[in-house]
DNA sequence: ACTAAAATTTAGATTAGCCTAAAATTATCT
DNA sequence: AGATAATTTTAGGCTAATCTAAATTTTAGT
């Protein structure tokens, strides 16, 4: 089945916006996330339903069916593994590389992909941390949540963001955060949610509410 | 200048069809190298022409503008050096990148393209041996120097002959010699001074001095 | 030079992806 | 439940890039 990059990206919105509930992506979310208007995103859907790649009920949004979870994933891997390739070889910020990698990611090959994961080593998370699917489209064992939810004690390695926005990025640069920082959760403050915690040097670091909601760890051990 | 990849691949073929003389590619040339219809050419060379990328005169062909010149070398630019990335970085053969780099191409990252560049040791040439611009649109020098000059360990190009006779280009075409053959110097024999090279595919091929000395070659990669 | 052949352009249609405006359906609020 | 708001779909059009078939222009042969 031949896919055009419009319809990669739509079923890579539809993937990401898909509820863990297993009901359907509504025609407004999508329009949303695609920058498009409601009336197009009903189109593309059709057609995309019309070849297999969507399951669709009018007037109650889009799901993925088997076929098109398997190209969104497809997508979703490339997308990860040029990322990976534009940080880890060509120096990048990860911060610059989204916009490339939603280029890139639509590259038609399934040898050029395998070969650019072997070249570099098989990373299981891209530079935002998120996971690297395999040839076979399984993602890699991991959990991981919202700082929010750590607990005093907690010792956590930022693995993620929730938030991707360059201002955000910035943000983080600017608090030295990035991914495979260390955190040790120290105290949460009441009066507005803020997080206290120790980074590595032994220094201690206030986040605001704001960005620790936004931020994803993976714990390294948690406290009782 | 905003230009589709569809654009791109016209004004490159503009490009290598253009002939010395400084005429205009003709349309049945251009509807031939794109596997597409006389008229459908037509059409796009029009559009091309009100865009100021090609100089466009009815029934007299197309010629590049100054700015089309520009961004056909830009591509051309692009798709050399993902060959060399895809050879010397991942490992493909030479022979099987050529329709991944048309994908590749049309990237749009000036930044992206530098930085390849030089992941790459800014090389002179793809592995087909055409030679790569530099990011300001202009050819490596080549330098054609007598087979007999080169040593052992150069890779070279045949990029012209001394001697136009008939009967020595029949006999080039019996050793499947030709312009843009790559060649590597293995050894020179001290016995008759011939010279033994190895071939792309990877064969190896002995060549009497009376060829050697005709032959003229461009040095890809000098060894020493 | 004249005519036949070849090359090129024009005319009119088609498809993917998008748009606006209007109509239809579903959700929400008293 | 009924009215209104929000969401979604339909209808009708647009553009880029393509096609076939017909018309035009150039080239080549005698």
């Amino acid at each position: 089945m031949e896919t055009t990059y419009t319809e990669e990206n739509y079923l890579k919105a539809i993937w990401s916006l898909s509820p863990k509930s297993g009901k359907g992506v509504s025609t407004n979310k999508l329009a949303d996330r695609l920058e498009t208007k409601a009336s197009s995103v009903t189109d593309m859907i059709r057609r995309l339903s019309e070849k297999g790649l969507v399951d669709y009920v009018k007037y109650q949004g889009a799901k993925l069916s088997d076929e098109g979870h398997e190209v969104a994933v497809r997508v979703i891997r490339k997308h990860r593994l040029w990322e990976a390739f534009l940080v880890d070889k060509l120096g990048f910020n990860w911060d610059e590389v989204h916009d490339l990698a939603e280029q890139l990611e639509h590259i038609r090959s399934a040898e050029l992909t395998d070969r650019l994961d072997a070249f570099l080593g098989h990373p299981s998370f891209d530079p935002h941390g998120d996971p690297i699917p395999n040839k076979h489209g399984e993602f890699p064992q991991h959990e991981r949540v919202s700082l929010n939810q750590c607990a005093p004690g907690d010792k956590v390695i930022l693995t993620g963001v929730s938030d991707s926005s360059a201002s955000f990025l910035q943000f983080l640069n600017k608090l030295k955060l990035e991914l495979g920082s260390y955190l040790e959760v120290i105290e949460r403050m009441e009066f507005d949610q803020s997080v206290l915690v120790k980074r590595s040097g032994g220094t201690d670091q206030l986040l605001p509410s704001g960005v620790v909601s936004q931020l994803l760890v993976t714990r390294q051990k948690t406290s009782v």
